[in-house]
DNA sequence: CGATAAACGAGACGGTACGTCCCGTCTTTGC
DNA sequence: GCAAAGACGGGACGTACCGTCTCGTTTATCG
């Protein structure tokens, strides 16, 4: 059944559209952006090592970069499925919640440092990062489709300690995630310092001497 | 064919520049950089902008992203000079110290969130900054000529406060200097939220707190 | 998958075959090829002007050249029913035969002058005409199909002129026949001069002459 | 002293044209022509066979086609200067004039059959031919600058053999050319039969019977 | 002060990639 | 089971720039 409203004039039938090369585009293009860089990464070698015509790219896409999130958002996925399976499955993609706030931020910052250091992440990680720094459109999607979805998670955790009395009261949650994300972040994308696990540890407790609640700090 | 003792045939006779080309060169890079952008901006056109050869520019870079750096450092150390004629000329361009640690870092968090918002540095900063995150050579001289000066008088300022007492010893100021200056990067770079005069505060705020001595705070 | 008995797979049962978008497959050929010319024409072209799918045209024929070669046999049969119309219909389509040669012949190079001028044929002959000078089976089909039958009229009709001692013994009637065709077809083609009835009547005369027996141009 | 008053925006400095590119470009065309046939030649293969960028191929020439044409009429000056070479050079290339109009013709008639039957000539010849007849403004250059000059040497023969007494008066010698070459390119474009020698001669017989002097017939 | 050599403006060159148009094939859906 | 529709792998189009390479033309010391 044909639906007759929807499909304006250049727009595909995403119901025929080919799984195989969908998947083979996202394979080569990650490839190449890991082996030769964003800048030397071509549509036109995509689709070549992807085995697939150029028209099918921009079919589906309007650009290199449009690309490369996509591929990048389904091997996020597919890790993050993965890591679900570690996981009891059951209460999704929280920030674990031990109760100790100091512990689990640590956890969470160690395993952010050690996936910006997998050299599998790190090529188009940085290759979006840096497109999106530049080109607003694409920036807001990546941040939308990514970046914000795990900047909350680190939200709802500190509210819940915040709750618990382990954070003063009045802080931001937000501005504090950026407190322990955003000089990560600064480190690495402009490689300052090697980004390390000792790093994430004391960022850990800096922000949280920083946010905790007056008598807390006394008391500690 | 006399052979000449000195300069071989690639390296130019830099006293024989022409200083009104290197200008031209400069103002139509970062003119083009803030109207079309960085991916548009071309060697061509740089060149055709500037009423000047492209060997012109060739000779004295080798990229695109070379030239831009300079013009920039160059726009970088005009700012610079003016901002310094508005001081007492004397002790060149160290952070203010007033002896009100947290008063001094929001009036300098506060200027650079100014900087960061003027139209005329936020296209060639941006694009600088992201062909730094992918091109680690470039990034390397980025940092090196402009940012780590900057991040270290923010350590000056800081290691003159932890001497004071107004800072818990142990805390390392470089670390320090990150948790201010990393979340304002990020959400500069990222676009997450609107940079503000508050958000500094906050985060001068948040930020003293957990470097603050134990002491300190119990008092405060 | 049970054999049915005639018709492989690559022939399409040519019974079940859809009148209807032969028909608006040979107009939209005919119209495209007046309207954007013959190289700017194209299958999907066609397809999409026609109603129709790629397909559809790719089942029955082989090339555009195909399609078009028929779209034009189709109108040739067509404007020739519509002339015959105009004779006594019996002796189908003969050259006319007063006894005078040379005004028979008049007669009709000036219609063919006419024919070619028409800019309802213009366009698709020259297309034609030009593909089969390049493409030798096409041009062979074309001959064989369109061009042969009509000179085969001229040949008759000085063949009987020549039983009537109007023609030379011992002249071939073909060569006899290119003798007025071919500037005719010359000056069409090329474009050298103006295509007009006095040509075709200069045409006549002298070629009569060259044809004509001795005696006859004597007595004349 | 560069001109001031010349060169349009877009017009490229021939004076810096480079001849090696020229010839390699003329050849590979030809060659290809020759070898793949018209429609299979491609800008981009005679690029890549003449080791030269497409750009350098449109700098110059708006279209394949028109590349082909000055390819061929640089050919076509090669083998005219290698002809002249065998002639005795001072009265360049006129039609031979012993007096003896219909051998002279003969001789000139037999030469075109040999060369439109020359392989070397014969694929440019019709590819420039057919585009010619298609498109309009290439046509008019290439008759412009082959086919007229070769025509009015025919011209000029024949007003020379009428003021002779051997053309009869009132005879248009353009016309007497085309019923000479007329019937010639018919056969040879529409390959409705073989290209011969017998052919050529019979067409002089009857041609130059049909502009002859009544008397001169009589006579004969 | 005039010679000379380097930097300059200009832009042609061999290339690579762009984004688009069609090719001819293949697959899906509906009549 | 043909037909409309159109996605597919592929090839070529004509354009934009790349970085290199001459060309004359300034320009600015040096002999």
């Amino acid at each position: 059944m044909p639906e007759p409203q929807a499909a304006s004039p250049r727009t595909p039938d995403a119901t025929r559209r080919s799984e195989r090369s969908r998947r083979a585009i996202y394979d080569a293009a990650l490839a190449l952006v890991t082996e030769v860089g964003y800048a030397r990464t071509t549509v036109e070698g995509i689709a070549s090592r992807a085995g697939v015509g150029k028209q099918t790219i921009y079919r589906w896409w309007p650009s290199k970069s449009a690309v490369l999130l996509d591929a990048y958002l389904d091997l996020a996925g597919q890790a993050a499925a993965e890591a679900q399976d570690g996981q009891d499955g059951a209460e999704a993609a929280g920030l674990p919640d031990t109760g100790d706030l100091a512990a689990d931020l640590r956890a969470v910052l160690r395993a952010t440092v050690d996936e910006l250091n997998d050299p599998r992440f790190e090529a188009p990680t940085r290759a979006l990062t840096a497109e999106g720094v530049v080109d607003g459109e694409l920036g807001a999607r990546f941040v939308e489709r990514l970046l914000e979805p795990q900047l909350q998670l680190y939200v709802d955790r500190l509210t819940a300690a915040r709750e618990a009395g382990q954070v003063r009261d009045g802080v931001d949650p937000r501005v504090a995630v950026e407190l322990l994300v955003g000089p990560l972040t600064h480190r690495w994308l402009l490689r300052t310092r090697p980004l390390t696990h000792a790093y994430a540890d004391e960022l850990v407790e800096y922000a949280l001497h920083g946010i905790a609640p007056r008598q807390a700090v006394e008391g500690a």
